[in-house]
DNA sequence: GAAGCGTTATACGATGCCGTATAGAGCGAG
DNA sequence: CTCGCTCTATACGGCATCGTATAACGCTTC
């Protein structure tokens, strides 16, 4: 009947960490296996018995991206209650904050520009992600199109800060991205009357 | 007298050009001596005559980017004359559209992520450009800390939409862009009072 | 047409990486 | 203790790339 209990020494999830890792920090075309085995102090040996190739370790590590960047997020928010205000900003927190899930988030990115599947992956996840700003941006706005360009214009916020690089004189980045978040959350002037 | 005149078959412009061709598409991973060569239809026998090393073709492919998305830019911006809000539209148009310009842009952004000293000249770069977008808000915007506030939402539009993969249902990019544009750039209910 | 110069092709050693093969070491089960 | 499974180290062939060396080739000049 016992079958298993093997060693498991290097176990699977340890290859797709830190290949996440190096992805985060070199993108796409520093996950290599020997690099990989190296930093985890081992030799490449046992990869292949858990993977065909390299594809497969990229493959699984964006299937544990979407998991924790996504499936994980929603699943706490859902947890946690609140308004739709709360939720996307709880959302925006736990994504786009700390130092694991938005350098990941950020190389996915670039790596989808070059490769299609993954542009595919990642607009399945922005799908997703954009409907909490919509759902927050819309118990405040009425005009459907508006609620669009304020939500793009949120997670462009979100997004496209990470990859600005100008300075603000007299203020800090997070001091404009938060007035910028007032902009874009501030009632507009729309609706009938008013 | 006469001491030049050589064959010049493939000279210095066309490895950074191809440089830049190769870094667009594949980011700077893509850009090898030998695989540059190959799409020159020649072998990399010249390119060290002109460069120390790939280290070297790299700068000289910044320096490149830099005079032709920025000095060249805002050369023609000073000739075509215009007031605030026509000359950083147009900006944005000759940096962020065509196929040339932009998937350099966007690859010389995930590039300084990764390294210090293309980080610093990016800086520069946004920096300058962000002050078109500072100058052509200002002409309606009196609160400087509005100001910085709307011309980094604009500039994270710009480039941050070419980095999100989300649908609009029922309607185009270019149309939520739009849309945003408007949000961005209209009259703030600002100014003394209220 | 011969010389000179810049460009080019070719070859080389070194390195890093892929994927495979094979044998050894460690740990649980019996 | 021995067996068996899993993970491990090592070695291999292959490929791509780097940077260097060297000789041939073509234009331009004289």
């Amino acid at each position: 009947m016992g079958h298993s209990m093997g060693a498991l020494r290097t176990p699977r999830e340890k290859w797709v960490e830190e290949g996440l890792r190096a992805l985060a920090e070199g993108g796409v075309d520093a996950v290599r296996v020997e690099a990989l085995a190296k930093k985890l102090g081992v030799t490449k040996g046992g990869f292949y018995g858990y993977f065909a190739d390299r594809g497969a370790l990229l493959d699984e590590m964006l299937d544990a991206w979407e998991r924790e960047s996504v499936d994980d997020v929603l699943a706490r928010i859902e947890r946690e209650g609140g308004d739709a205000l709360d939720k996307v900003q709880l959302a925006g927190r736990l994504t786009f904050s700390g130092d694991r899930l938005l350098p990941i988030d950020l190389a996915v990115r670039d790596w989808a520009r070059r490769d299609h599947a993954v542009a595919e992956r990642l607009r399945h996840v922005d799908n997703r992600r954009m409907q909490l700003s919509r759902d927050a941006i819309s118990t405040f706005c009425d005009d459907p199109d508006e609620v669009e360009a304020r939500s793009l214009l949120a997670f462009c916020a979100a997004i496209g800060s990470h990859f600005l690089a100008a300075d603000h004189p007299g203020s800090t980045r997070a001091q404009v991205l938060a007035r910028a978040a007032g902009l874009i959350l501030d009632r507009p002037s729309d609706g009938p009357g008013r």
